[in-house]
DNA sequence: TCTTTCGCTACGGAAAGTGTAGCGACCCGA
DNA sequence: TCGGGTCGCTACACTTTCCGTAGCGAAAGA
């Protein structure tokens, strides 16, 4: 398919738009569930999988790297990975899903 | 999610809580971008198939069986499939997560 | 030195996604 | 009444991704 694309490595679109990238990489497994487990605080590699019922380290090894170059997350010595600014404001948005999620359960 | 009942298999998660169950299905690849792309109106199944990379039928139609459990999109006869009421309020949170997108993709 | 914990990688098998072809139902104009 | 077009959707073989487990090298105590 294309998505083994070009050059550059948007996979999901071609079309640049900031939202598709976002789209995309939320898309991939883990990646969003990842994010809400960084929301409430920093986590080593380690917890931080447990978090997510044990995913491959691989797998979450891999997401990482990507969610690093989205400047979503970053390593930070001695305390593990943990949501950048920008990372933190889509925390947000997730934790707004939760509480939409929270009413939503209920229909 | 409690609406699947009992048994099976929210695959992502056995919490229960419904935040991972949207996670876990949001997660999945495609699912957020069909919701983005039913966001501004209903569209028919080759639409919304043409809108998003020509994604191989067998998974668009997957991806819509569980968008209708869950009760997120439904099908219209003679419109297509289009976002429920409750789909919709998730469409506005994706709506703003484009509008932090733009900002974002300016780091 | 011995042990523990860290982040992370290798690798083989399993699951999910992809691409193409095409089916049955429906409509519409000839 | 006969094509020809569109609809939603499925079949199926192929490829990519993911999973689960094992384990490495480094660092930090004991």
């Amino acid at each position: 398919m294309a998505r083994k694309a070009v050059t550059p490595p948007v996979r999901g679109s071609r079309s640049g738009r900031p939202i598709m990238v976002l789209l995309d990489a939320l898309g991939q497994r883990w990646t969003l569930r990842i994010l809400w487990e960084l929301t409430p605080g920093p986590l080593s590699f380690r917890d931080l999988r447990e978090r997510c019922d044990q995913v491959s380290p691989t797998v979450l090894n891999g997401r990482l790297k990507l969610l690093r170059e989205m400047a979503l997350v970053e390593r930070e010595e001695g305390a593990g990975y943990r949501l950048t600014p920008q990372g933190q404001e889509l925390g947000v948005r997730l934790l707004d899903l939760n509480h939409w999620a929270e009413h939503w359960a209920r229909d």
